[in-house]
DNA sequence: CTGTTAGCGCATTCAT
DNA sequence: ATGAATGCGCTAACAG
């Protein structure tokens, strides 16, 4: 069972009496022709229902006029929005995108690297994962690269960063704003540099507002449920009270809100909490969760325009993207 | 900026001191070849760093060794499993899948097949979508073709079918077993074939069970949380008692359960609930939602193995996929 | 403005 | 088992 719609341009050619050039002239305009004779070839055109081959035009011009797109856990939502501003961006352009998942496994990712490069895309877009930073720089040498979720050396002016340092900083102003001064802050494995963005950034708020940084009001979760539970009793347990709790991502969080609700403390009545990623279900929760979200469709829109900048040679630059504080019930009152 | 590994099979063959047809036979191996030539060519391409090109290799031999992907909303918890289900399947074939999203809109559907056969896919997989039957039929004309989501006529053996009936039997048998007699049913909008379906699957359990369904104990909905909302008030204002609640999706399940709580009625301790689509929250709230979810993964993987062999003009039969009873919380028990 | 021609890299007969 | 030759459909010089 094979399509061959076997109409070539020379059909095409013969029916509108002309060369095989003419046609590919009009059908790339890549130079004038009469406008007579382009009607002539555009009517053949329709007529036959001519579809250009796509392998006869690659082989020729060494284009295939695709994207490669590599992404992570592709139904995730960070991801997914992602793709989607990605689409909406290369949709209204003559390239078609090329998604593969590498689900975060290094090896896989190498593997469907290769895959996009075979498939000769003219550009290539990573958006997170695990590649070391060599291969990203040898495949910036073979095709076009924006790169989202590393920084690569030497490819700076490639890659889309988002400032985990900002939208901490926001988070922390949020609270402070709503009156509280005894802020804790629950972080993340402080050995990646995400999680220690987000303490300076909470550190910094805290200082540009004039409120000492209190040592004590810290506890070093790592981004799980759990790990933010044991925070709490850590906290707890120093005697230092404080009336808003800032926790490094949503998850950690939900470990917060358990901690408090054993204490009989209630959110937001008692105590203020902010979270950070906007997971899916900190929308549900109650109260939903105040939080600080990465405006993802924006950043795929913004990837795929440099892309099909770079690939065209055209100048580009990739836009400074924020973070997005998203106040919910959580914050929503300040009692004391 | 143009990427061009240079080296062609010719250059190989040269520098295995054999002809160009050998190279192609040891890379296909499309005939019998001597070992040790064989040998020598694939060491010539190693040391070569040989890349077939793809548009090459498409001209010639007419397969492009793609199969195109209709989705929509990409990022949605039921397209993002289906997707992953598509990626493990093709992940160990020779093909590699092309992604587009339709986004539920049927003029972009169109214009997104399109462009999917002009890229001479070898097989097409639509999920869902909007797009006409007679539209369907003529792309299995051109092209391998396996349909999720809507029957088509004539295609019957190509279309991959869940059980909204059997889903929402198993729901309220599920309910029946917990021992509730008097089990009320918020529909969806029954202008559509889906809701009509969980209706009827609701109303033969009953039937089964020996349980004369009550006209009074049903309200329609349109799965929306508001409207779910609005038809509990329906079902309380007629003053029929009932012990449980079966909502035609988990969005309007919400909105029963707000009006639950808003009477003072606890779930499940009070009345039991049960909701349709397992959506993401529903894992998360208060409590956690017993539901009917489709096995999105397995439905992908089943429609990636079936057009795989449809290319390959294989026989091959589509699995009798069924929807899957998730028991949370909300009817964990039944106390009077 | 338009026609002619030479590849692009590979699969595939047809010989040998 | 292997080599030579042909063509896939199109783009891109190159001549008019």
């Amino acid at each position: 069972m094979v399509q061959k719609s076997k109409i070539t341009i020379a059909d095409i050619a013969t029916k509108a009496d002309v060369s095989i050039s003419t046609v590919s002239r009009v059908l790339n305009n890549t130079a004038p022709v009469a406008e007579s004779t382009r009607q002539a070839v555009l009517e053949a055109m329709q007529a036959l229902d001519y579809r250009p081959n796509i392998f006869a035009r690659g082989l020729a011009s060494g284009q295939s006029m695709t994207v490669g797109v590599l992404t992570q856990h592709i139904h995730s939502p960070l991801y997914g929005s992602l793709i989607r501003g990605i689409l909406e961006e290369m949709d209204n352009s003559p390239y078609t995108p090329l998604f593969v998942d590498g689900y975060w496994q290094r090896q896989r990712e190498e593997r469907l690297v290769e895959t996009l490069l075979r498939r000769r895309v003219d550009g290539l877009i990573i958006l997170g994962g695990d590649l070391p930073l060599e291969r990203l720089q040898e495949a910036a040498r073979q095709v076009p690269l924006i790169v989202f979720g590393q920084n690569v050396p030497g490819l700076e002016t490639q890659c889309l960063q988002l400032d985990d340092y900002e939208g901490a900083y926001r988070a922390t102003e949020h609270l402070i704003a709503l009156g509280h001064r005894r802020i804790a802050h629950v972080t993340g494995n402080l050995a990646h540099s995400d999680a220690v963005a987000r303490r300076d950034g909470y550190l910094q708020a805290l200082r540009d507002n004039r409120i000492e940084p209190v040592p004590e009001l810290m506890a070093e979760g790592e981004y799980t449920e759990q790990s933010g539970l044991i925070a709490m009793e850590m906290l707890f347990g120093r005697g230092r009270t404080f009336s808003a709790v800032f926790a490094a991502n949503d998850e950690s969080g939900y470990g917060v809100r358990l901690a408090l609700y054993r204490r009989g403390i209630r959110v937001p009545e008692d105590i203020s909490l902010v979270g950070f990623d906007d997971i899916p279900s900190s929308a549900y929760t109650t109260p939903p969760l105040t939080t600080v979200r990465q405006p993802a469709t924006e950043i795929g829109r913004a990837a795929a325009e440099a892309i099909l900048k770079l690939i065209q040679d055209e100048p580009f630059e990739l836009p400074q993207i924020s973070m997005e504080l998203i106040i919910r019930e959580s914050t929503s009152r300040y009692l004391k």
